[in-house]
DNA sequence: AATGAATGAGGCTTCATTCAT
DNA sequence: TATGAATGAAGCCTCATTCAT
């Protein structure tokens, strides 16, 4: 089964931890509360009430409050977004596709309904990215290895076929990325809603021009 | 005199509002600590501490810890924004460039140096713009106001030579600037530097072939 | 004017710093609180209210709880102590005793008084003086030079008239002191009294048998 | 086999009472942290980790935070300072003297010893009297009981000797011990080493001269 | 206009104690 | 009997805000 949003597939994840229900339902909570108001504005009151549970219970496994986001951060990065990335690059690389513009159209819908989707919970993974340097190099690496390495395959291969510009794949894969990006972050910031279909037909339009062989 | 980054701007800003010596201090330290340490994270007493004057003082002029922030965010939509924007639309639209490439060489560089001189204070922009729609929503009419109607006589004057592809002119800015937040930003996060002089070839080079005419 | 107990020596000490009236209250109302309760089951809620102030006034001045008590043991190591132990030696010289015994005698039952008047408050730096080196080392200096110095003029004056034993001034001195404890000590753990005439007399008569020269 | 230390003396205490492993375990544990940090900065966590046991288990035996007190408090005073107490005062009345003074330089020594062995422990006992008259009175009945009662003998016969001013037993001892404190104490304060064999010789000169018959 | 002492609500955290398993 | 998750009261401390001077 396939994912497209991030809050079930972290709950999903949360099983695979040594948690009582009750440690769950606080990180849950707080992955909610975290995504709506911010850390900051996030009171350890404010996720023991919305868990259901004591205060004393939120602290028993979560030393500190940042305890909880780094308990929220790690399974993020150790697992949600593997998982994500994954989920992704095995779809794509499993199924083929007639053309490059028509597998292009598709990643980038795909991405876009998954952004869309994870919103207010890329805000946190953003704000501890601005905040956090390690973090951000651990996405980095993520990025890379799940990203950019399964990709791989598929755009070498269209490279040799001619389809597809001869230039490196990073270099390839950061304008697909920030160009999705440049439809989805407006939508979200100014809670508009985007026409996906419109959108994405959009983007495969322009980065076709822009990755075509010289 | 063009100027390169926001907080200079910003202090200059003020010379223009009817604010005492003691009121710039307190705006001045603000933005300071706002872009280092977030706005939650800044206490009123750190600001008047740096900004030298007392607690009082601080709340004489801005009744709220809030009101602060708006005072800050008001000369920037009002004025620094606009005048970065101006400074910069001027300085395209009064140059000629021999062709569009040289053309888009010259704002992406621009941009680039300017993004990464100002990287602190655009973090706090970034951070108020996903928390705040309302500022959201300025942003994007600035942008909408200062960079797509400046640049568009210039822009549609390519159209017209048949140097630039036939889009609505927000696509394509739309584009530009998401290419070049696509070198900024990793780099930002990652505390990494940027080689401006070929990330901005590079760019260049995608942008020109994807927004080549038919 | 001498005085013969710690809480308003304490009190009157507290003028000389720049503290506002609040602020004194609130290390008045400490003093007697640690000395009753302890320093660890005195609440900084209990101060407050004893007080007459806000919590947030306890920590206006005094960063932290420990800080409070540094507030208090500072003016006591550097203040009233030195000005009880000065008061005492002043009194001990300024005045002439027909004999070593009388002079033994007068200042064995000045300092029982002295001890049993500021049981209380000595609890709290007994505490201190058992947790933390530094205090009793501080302490021990205080010992040396206003005790031992002070005293040391008298102490030879009567040596050199042979009513006291040759030995080094320190070593006469922590007999005097200790006998004096043996006498006052129990009776403040117990809460007896003392019969200060009859305890003065006994240790009186112990310490000259004792310290007569060979 | 006689002992010159408290926790050992402790330890094998507890043999004698109905306890499991664990919960012997857990007194010793208790004893250990409230002499390190004191009873009010130890946690029953703490003692629950260091003791290898869980927190429900503390809590079986001994009821209350309290209890685990009362329970360390009781042995000490029922078995631990009688069994010292006793086996002090079995040597001393069991071995023979030449003369009062180099019996009372063996047991100045011998207690010295014992004292700076034991001092951790002592210090919990010292909280204790000093916030706990009912304690205090304890320790009190214990050394009449326990010190001056043994003793008794051995003095009444220097004192028939005339070796030994004839003053009621309690004041000799009075003096004997608060002189042997005199030393200890500032010693273990100012964590410091102390030179028994001169400390003793000091002393015992001092005591004989004090405690001479007229 | 400027000061800074004072406030009190609320935040994070600890910890003795209980109870279902 | 032993466990350890759960509790909730209470502790320490911060901070935006007010107000008398």
């Amino acid at each position: 089964m396939v994912h497209n949003d991030i809050q079930t597939l972290f709950a999903e994840s949360l099983n695979e931890l040594k948690l009582t229900e009750k440690q769950k339902a606080v990180l849950n909570a707080s992955l909610k509360l975290f995504s709506e108001k911010g850390f900051d504005r996030t009171s350890t009151s404010d996720i023991a009430q919305l868990a259901g549970v004591s205060e004393g219970t939120v602290y028993k496994q979560f030393k500190t409050k940042e305890g909880i986001l780094t308990a929220i951060i790690g399974p993020f990065i150790q697992q949600v977004m593997p998982k994500a990335a994954t989920e992704f690059t095995n779809e794509v690389t499993h199924t083929s596709y007639p053309s490059f513009g028509e597998f292009l159209h598709a990643i980038i819908k795909d991405r876009m309904v998954f952004a869309l989707n994870s919103m207010p919970q890329l805000r946190i993974i953003l704000h501890e990215v601005i905040t956090n340097q390690a973090i951000a190099t651990g996405f980095s690496h993520l990025f890379e290895n799940l990203i950019v390495g399964p990709l791989g395959q598929t755009l070498k291969h269209y490279q040799e076929e001619k389809q597809l510009v001869d230039w490196p794949l990073d270099r390839i894969i950061r304008y697909v990325a920030t160009t999705v990006m440049g439809y989805v972050l407006p939508a979200a910031l100014l809670h508009g809603s985007v026409d996906i279909e419109h959108a994405s037909r959009e983007a495969t339009e322009f980065l076709l021009k822009g990755l075509k062989p010289a």
